[in-house]
RNA sequence: UCCCCGAUAGCUCAAUGGUAGAGCGAGCGGCUGUUAACCGCUAGGUUCUAGGUUCGAGUCCUAGUCGGGGAGCCA
């Protein structure tokens, strides 16, 4: 006998074979005509498999009759094929046996839909829905997508580390590090002696492993990171969370353009992968979560992406005769309002808005020759916002060295990132791709906190 | 952090300042190769918390807590 996963049962293949099968039970219902119908979820696809129990089993009167939903089950049988609509095949079973219970007065999962705010105060159990399960399913697929993309192309996987000493990297509020004892702060001269902490110094959970992957990009090429990155910002919105997944590649003998290619394409591979590998996840988003998803994301796939200079933007908002409620000007960071126009309603589609203003941009983004805009980049997507933000990277050293104290950061403290520039410079470029708002973007759901097994926000860390 | 909205049964919601209800879920029974099954019955409530107004508060007022949306910060 054969252990079969619910999604391998559910393949016509399977038909004929005996085995073996676990996981949780979604429904129950029972027939007089000497049968009952068991749902069988195990987390491997989104549709279950439907085992038929025969009354003649032993336990049928005193166990499968009583099954509730949410009871982890094992059964065996025979896979068939299905006389009903509604499934190609069905378990046969000669056994079901109960693993464990789950009290039907007690357990908060109930057949019918649950909204996503209730979910979110029993995150422990909302993998055993639909919704969480296709989730998880389409978040595992762009992970491993990021991976095939980039390894395909000859990318090092690097590891940037979690923990850094750099304060500043211009990215907000950090998270700091610390054992010392928060009872007992030591102190020199009135000030916190860090001396005494584990670095001897201040340090912190990173916010971008950029700065470490330029490291690694001038000295091996093409490389990418992937990982954790915390923000302690105090953000409440759906599209923010203080502990998040960020892709970080970072190409030597790359300039914005490049840089923009790789990031289109990026997107594309991970979208064109989401709908042919989780065609039946991304079937139940479209149904229940976004009707108009898989026509977006086809679409996103079919055209090209806008590519705008922030500067014609500013052009395009000023002349669209839209009421705003802040003020266009030259200069100034675009609103959420003038993105959302840009891609939602003036193009429609992704957009690529590079060369920002330098005064709204970080110390790191190479200055252009009008000596007013640096080469940024950022990606809109519809519905979702940016999704990705990076920048051709400044590999001159005299520029970079003046830019940094015209934004007063002290050089002394970039010592190693300015070296890389003393010593054999490189143009180089980069992006950083947060993968919560690609899974928001790829399966329409809302809100960023329902596309991460445990969402970290501010006064919420529960599960 | 700021602005707006909300909190009533396990869940989703209703209830003019005057006896707290429905649907779903649950329990029991019926029916059925069933499909978020269907039909009947039953149980189920500190109306978020603390104050206040009132003869009387789920409803009005104040403060707080939690949740949602918008803004800012950004990915």
């Amino acid at each position: 006998m054969e252990k079969m996963t619910a999604a391998q049962a559910r393949q016509v293949e399977a038909i004929g074979k005996h085995v073996r099968l676990e996981g949780w039970l979604r429904t129950r219902r029972d027939s007089k005509g000497g049968f009952s119908f068991l749902e069988l979820n195990d987390g491997t696809c989104l549709g279950n498999v439907q085992v038929v129990a025969p009354a003649a089993l032993p336990n049928y009167e005193s166990e499968i009759k009583k099954l509730p939903v949410g009871a982890s089950v094992r059964i065996t049988g025979e896979v068939k094929q299905s006389p009903a609509k509604g499934q190609p095949t069905e378990i046969h079973a000669d056994r079901v046996e109960l693993v464990g219970t789950a009290d039907p007065e007690k357990y908060p999962l109930q057949k019918k839909g649950h909204s996503f705010e209730f979910l979110r105060t029993i995150a422990h159990l909302r993998p055993r829905t639909n919704t969480f399960g296709a989730v998880m399913r389409v978040r595992n697929r762009i992970s491993k997508s990021i991976h095939d993309f980039f390894q395909e192309r000859g990318f090092l996987y690097v590891h940037a580390p979690i923990i850094t000493a750099s304060d500043c990297e211009g990215a907000g509020q950090m998270f700091k590090v610390t054992t010392l004892d928060l009872n007992k702060v030591p102190r020199a001269e009135g000030a916190v002696d860090y001396g005494q902490d584990f670095f001897h110094r201040p340090s912190f959970l990173t916010v971008s492993g950029q700065l470490e992957a330029e490291i690694f990009a001038c000295s091996l090429g093409l490389v990418y990171t992937f990982g954790p990155t915390f923000r302690a910002e105090n953000s409440n919105t759906p599209r923010h969370l203080a502990e998040f997944w960020m892709v970080e590649p970072e190409m030597a003998f790359y300039d914005l353009n490049d840089n923009m290619d790789l990031a289109e394409a990026f997107i594309k591979r991970l979208i064109k992968d989401a709908l042919e590998h989780q065609a039946e996840d991304m079937q139940f988003f479209q149904e229940r979560v976004d009707k108009e998803i898989i026509a977006r994301l086809e679409g996103v796939l079919k055209h090209d992406f806008v590519r705008l200079s922030y500067t014609e933007a500013i052009e395009i908002l000023l002349k669209s005769g839209q009421q705003w409620q802040f003020p266009v000007s030259w200069g100034t960071d675009l609103q959420s309002e003038h993105e959302r126009y840009l891609s939602e309603q003036h193009f429609k589609k992704p957009v690529i808005l590079f060369d920002y203003p330098k005064g709204i941009k970080s110390f790191y983004m190479r200055l252009n020759e009008d000596g007013k805009t640096v080469r940024a980049m950022d990606v809109l997507v519809p519905g979702v916002g940016e999704i990705i933000g990076g920048s051709q990277r400044e590999e001159r050293l005299d520029v970079l060295e003046a830019r940094m104290k015209e934004m007063n950061l002290d050089p002394e403290a970039y010592w190693w990132y300015l070296d890389l520039r003393r010593y054999g410079t490189v143009p180089h470029a980069g992006f950083g791709l947060g993968l919560e708002r690609t899974v928001q973007f790829i399966t329409g759901m809302a809100n960023i906190r329902d596309v991460i097994p445990c969402p970290r926000t501010p006064g919420s860390a529960e599960f």
